[in-house]
DNA sequence: CTGTTAGCGCCTTCAT
DNA sequence: ATGAAGGCGCTAACAG
C-alpha cells in the first residue's frame, strides 16, 4: 500500500529495485519513479516548523548545502547562501536545536539547581548567570529542590536527560550523599558549586569568605560594646552554616568572652522556625544583648519579633546579618549586614563554567570578598 | 578502510553484498558478516551517556525491544524487561530528551518570559508555575526580557529554536509589534498570557480584576479622607497600568472630586525613575495628600522619599500599592495594598497550558480576584 | 562549490 | 515477544 507522491494512486505503483541502499518505486500512472523519502506528503507535515529540508526542497538543493549556507560556512557560493538566506528569512526558519543537539551531542544548555528563590539571594544569582551564559549562547534551566534531597536527585536526573551540557548548584540542607554528583564527574559534566558547596566534592567552587566575613560582623558587635552575643546558625550540614558559626565562636573566644551553649541555635533556614527561635531567644530569662543571624531573612525576623515585643534596636539589642538583601535597607532601623556580591557570584559561576566546557580544566574555588555593612540595627552613630 | 568490530583488522575485510539496503562486509579472520552500523567501538564512545544501544548490546537483544522495556510498553517478556530494569538502573541511564523530542517532535519544555525578576513578582509567579508543570512532566526554560522589545523577540526566537512545548509570557513595556507572538499562533504553539497580556491577541490569559483592585484602592483612600491624590502609574503601553489609571480616574470622578493632571505620573517602572518622581510629587508647591503607586516597588519608594523628607505617613501623605509584595508588611509604616494572588496566577498560566496542549481549546481568559489589605501607610485605626 | 552518505538516540510500523 | 528498518532534523566526512 505504497501511494504514490505525485498521483496520490496506490494501485499503480509497483517496487523498482533497490538503489544505493533505498527501495524504489515506480508509479505506473506517472511513469516516474520514487522512494518512501519522496512519499512524505507536505500536507501531513502541516503544522511543523520549517526545516532545512523544506527550503532545499524550495530551492532545489541539497539540504547539506542549505546547512552550510546557514552556518555560513566557507565554500558557499555567493548567491546560493544570498537565496537560502533569504527563504529561511522569509520561512521563519528556526534551527531544530533538539536536532543539533543531538548530533553534537550537547545541548547548549546548562542547568541550575538552588534550594529556591523566593528570597533575594538566589534570583539574583541567577539574573547573574544568566546574563554572562546567554552572552555565550547558553541557555539556562532552572530547577528548585526545595530544601529537598530526594527533590535534588530528581533534578540532577531532569537535567542530565536534557543533556545540559554543565551544572550550577547550590545544594539543599539535607544533602549528605552526593553519589548523583560523583555520577556527573564520571560523565565528565562541569559541575560549579556556589553558596553552598559539596567540600567532600572536587569541583569547581564559587564561595565568598564566609568565616571572614562573620567573624568581622560579631567582631563590630563587640566593639560596639555587646557582650552577650547569640547566634542564630543555620544547619549544621551546610558549610557556610560551620563556617560562619565557627567564626562566631572564634570572635568570642578572642575578646575573651566565654561562649553561652543557650545562646547558639541553628535550625532549618524555614521562615517560620526562625520566628519561633527568634521569639525563644528574646524571651529568654536573661536575653542576648546582640544576636548575628546566619542570613539576612533571619535577621528581618529577630528585627521584626523585637519590634513586636517593644525592644529597642539597636538599644537594647543589636541585629547583624549576612547577605545584605535590599530589605535591610528599607527595615527600621537598617540592618547591619555581611554584604556578599551575590550578582557577581552568578556571573563568576557562569564563567568558570565556560572556562571549563571543553578544556577540562583542575578544579577551581573562586573566593569572593564581603563587606560589613553598618546600619541602624547594630549602631547608633549611623 | 573498514575495521571489523571483533578483530580490530582492516585487511581481512571484504564486501558481501547488500542485504536489507545496508552493506554487508566479511571478515576473513573472524569468519563472520557484520555491517557498518556494528563498528562503533565502544572505546570511541569513551565518555558518552548510556544509550539503549548499549544496554541492547549488553543484553544481547535489539534495541527495539529495550525500547519497550524501559517504556513499560505490553507485549514484553517479563524477565528481558526485568533484565533491561535492572541493567538501566545499574548503567545509570538517562533516556536522552534530545532524542525523544526528536522523534516525537516535542520537547517536554515550556518557556517562561518575564520583564524582570528582581522584585517579588515574577519569581512568585515561575515558583507556582514551576510547581504544576514539573508535576506534569515538563521543565521550564526562564527568559528574562529585561523590559526590552528587541529582547523579547531574541527570546522567543531561542525559545522556539528549542522547540518548548508552549510559552507563558508577561510582556515588556516596549512591546508594541506582536508579530512574533502571531508567528507562535500561526505554529499552533500554545501561548498563554499572564499579568502583561497582550490585548490585540486572542490568546488565553491569566489576569487580575486590576480595574475593580485599584478602584477600590482609591477608593478606600477617599473614603480615608484624603482628596488630593496622586497616581504614578506604569507605561500606558501596559493594559494594567491603563487599566489601574482609569480606574484611578473614574474613583475621582465618582467622589466628584476634580481630576488635577499635575498628580498623574506615568513612568518606565525602573527603581531609579520611581524615586525621582516620588521626590517630584512631594516637592510639588502643593504636595498630594496621597498616592495611589502602580506597584509595591513604586510604593515603597515613595514611603523612603517620605521618611527622608519627615514627612509623617499617614498624616501627612498616605500610601498605596498593588501586588502586596512581603516588603509591605516589613517597612514602617506597613504598605496599604492591593493583594494579588501571584502564585496562583503562575500554576493558572500552567495548568492553561496544560490543558490546552493538544487539546486545542478556545482562547480563555482566567480573571484573578486581588484583595485591599489596609495598613499604616493609609490609615490611624491599624 | 555541491551532493551523498552515515549517524546522533530514540520511537514506530512492519515483519517474523 | 522480538528484530529490522526508517525517519525525526541536523552535521560531518567524503566524493566529485
Amino acid at each position: 500500500m505504497i501511494r504514490c507522491p505525485k498521483c496520490q494512486q496506490v494501485d499503480a505503483v509497483t517496487k523498482a529495485g533497490i538503489v544505493r541502499g533505498k527501495q524504489r518505486y515506480f508509479c505506473k500512472t506517472c511513469a516516474a519513479h520514487f522512494t518512501l523519502a519522496d512519499t512524505a506528503p507536505p500536507a501531513a507535515r502541516s503544522r511543523h516548523q520549517v526545516t532545512i529540508v523544506d527550503i532545499a526542497r524550495e530551492l532545489g538543493i541539497s539540504k547539506s548545502t542549505v546547512s552550510r549556507a546557514l552556518r555560513g560556512q566557507s565554500d558557499i557560493h555567493p548567491g546560493t547562501r544570498e537565496a537560502v538566506m533569504e527563504l529561511a528569512q522569509q520561512l521563519d526558519y528556526q534551527p531544530n536545536l533538539l536536532a543539533y543537539g543531538l548530533v553534537k551531542s550537547q545541548s547548549n544548555m546548562v542547568g541550575m539547581i538552588v534550594p529556591e528563590f523566593r528570597h533575594y539571594f538566589f534570583p539574583e544569582v541567577i539574573i547573574g548567570a544568566q546574563e554572562v551564559l546567554q552572552a555565550a549562547g547558553y541557555n539556562l534551566m532552572i530547577c528548585q529542590s526545595n530544601e529537598s534531597y530526594q527533590t535534588e536527585v530528581a533534578n540532577v536526573k531532569a537535567l542530565m536527560s536534557s543533556r545540559v551540557d554543565g551544572l550550577l548548584v547550590s545544594i539543599t540542607s539535607q544533602t549528605n550523599n552526593v553519589e548523583h554528583f560523583r555520577a556527573l564527574e564520571k560523565k565528565g559534566i562541569p559541575l560549579v558549586f556556589f553558596n553552598r558547596i559539596c567540600p567532600e566534592l572536587d569541583t569547581h567552587r564559587v564561595v565568598v569568605d564566609d568565616y571572614a566575613g562573620a567573624f568581622r560582623a560579631v567582631q563590630h558587635l563587640i566593639d560596639q560594646g555587646y557582650r552577650r552575643i547569640a547566634h542564630i546558625a543555620g544547619p549544621p550540614s551546610l558549610l557556610v552554616s560551620r563556617l560562619r558559626q565557627q567564626a562566631y565562636l572564634d570572635a568570642l573566644e578572642q575578646a575573651g568572652i566565654p561562649f553561652d551553649p543557650e545562646l547558639l541555635i541553628s535550625y532549618d533556614l524555614t521562615d517560620e522556625k526562625a520566628r519561633i527561635y527568634a521569639r525563644y531567644l528574646l524571651d529568654l530569662p536573661q536575653p542576648p544583648e546582640a544576636i548575628f543571624a546566619v542570613n539576612d531573612p533571619t535577621a528581618i525576623q529577630v528585627i521584626l519579633a523585637a519590634k513586636a515585643r517593644g525592644i529597642c534596636i539597636p538599644d537594647e539589642l543589636a541585629v547583624v546579618g549576612f547577605s545584605d538583601d535590599p530589605i535591610s535597607a528599607i527595615i527600621e532601623p537598617g540592618l547591619t549586614t555581611v554584604a556578599q556580591p551575590v550578582y557577581e557570584m552568578g556571573r563568576t559561576a557562569a564563567r568558570l563554567f565556560l572556562e571549563t566546557v571543553g578544556t577540562q580544566t583542575a578544579p577551581t574555588t573562586r573566593v569572593l570578598q564581603t563587606e560589613l555593612i553598618v546600619r541602624g540595627s547594630s549602631s547608633r552613630k549611623i
